[in-house]
DNA sequence: ATAGCCATGTAACCAGTTACATGATTGA
DNA sequence: TCAATCATGTAACTGGTTACATGGCTAT
């Protein structure tokens, strides 16, 4: 499992609670890791088992009481081992890809719906990632290391959200116009770059 | 769940045994859709007992006997249904990606291993879904609806592929040379493009 | 009043992976 | 002889979702 490890590196980061990791992962780290605040408090609490993790108890007045996690000695070295192990392809399970590839059987009304759905919502999620954008690139050539692994990251984002943008329009297109693209999607440029493997 | 329905829709293109499944799984509807035969052998079973599809087992000398799967009347009321409703975002977990996002806490060689590794895989489903997309294109205007669609699910799978192979090389550069991007991901002329929502 | 934020959790369930199990045929 | 293909499954486990549960504070 890399909910472990995911936790494990914001708490590197910086320490926080079970609250702040949830919050955590619905922004930087969301474009490619997810994760309910149900399974991080249980997660936190095996880390916490394992030694991984330590915590103390802040109390509040005003707001609930809540544990302050921090990554330990224990829980950098099984990250660091963790970061040398083999990675697993992850596997795409898509049902709106699956609806599409059967939407002959579908009323086309319905889909259309679904398609503007997730169309608007990759949308947003574009355009938020695109404002992210700005902050590394005013830095220019100044990035840190780890300020340019992130930018990756966040490059990878926008083209997951893009590409998803340019396959709704088109469904949309051969739904309502049926219009396919005639254009191959790679051009022989591009082509030439997947050979010099 | 959509496992179900996914093997509803390939039982609706074409009935066969749970082998055959996991043989198409392999292929085209893997583009968007994967599954284990132990998934999909007990999915079967379930299906059976739904009534979603019939079967009739057929002896075989020289190879084992199987069992012929096809959709009923009740499977394909309950694809209809389904194509219907609206559909849940899926989320995207990259164990690979949250490694690339801690990158300075790692052994650098032993991340480039990773990545080659990636690198190679991703290259190689490119070249194999570029080989895939010439069937379509030979067809020019000739499409028809099913099969536009299922063109459109290929693109998808190409992009997909093209991204990570994009993605894949930025990080080597950056590994290596430690260099970085410094072209904003999408430029104003497609910035257009995402606000005309 | 009503919704949203802060803050934590449990329990039941569903989905997916890994390990184990069998056994014949075909091609290198 | 070894690996691959055809063909089916069970069992244990891990990972993730949904439903349920509590409760005060703040802003509209």
């Amino acid at each position: 499992m890399s909910l472990k490890h995911a936790i494990l590196v914001l708490l590197e980061k910086k320490p926080g609670s079970g609250y702040d990791l949830s919050q955590r992962f619905k922004r930087g780290i969301g474009y490619f890791w997810n994760a309910s605040h149900q399974q991080i408090y249980q997660e936190l609490k095996k880390l916490a088992d394992a030694r991984w993790v330590e915590f103390e108890l802040q109390t509040q007045s005003e707001r609930p009481d809540k544990k302050h996690y921090r990554i330990s000695a224990a829980g950098r070295s099984a990250l660091k081992a963790w970061l040398q192990e083999p990675t697993k392809h992850e596997r795409l399970n898509s049902a709106l890809l699956v609806k599409l590839y059967a939407a002959h059987l579908a009323d086309p009304q319905a889909l259309l719906l679904q398609l503007d759905e997730r169309l608007a919502a990759h949308r947003a999620k574009l355009e938020e990632y695109v404002g992210h954008e700005s902050f590394y690139l005013d830095r220019g050539d100044a990035l840190s290391q780890k300020q340019a692994q992130r930018y990756l990251t966040l490059r990878h984002g926008i083209r997951y959200e893009w590409n998803w943008i340019e396959m709704l329009e088109e469904s949309r297109t051969l739904l309502t116009q049926g219009r396919t693209p005639q254009r191959p999607m790679l051009e022989r440029l591009t082509r030439r770059k997947i050979e010099s493997k």
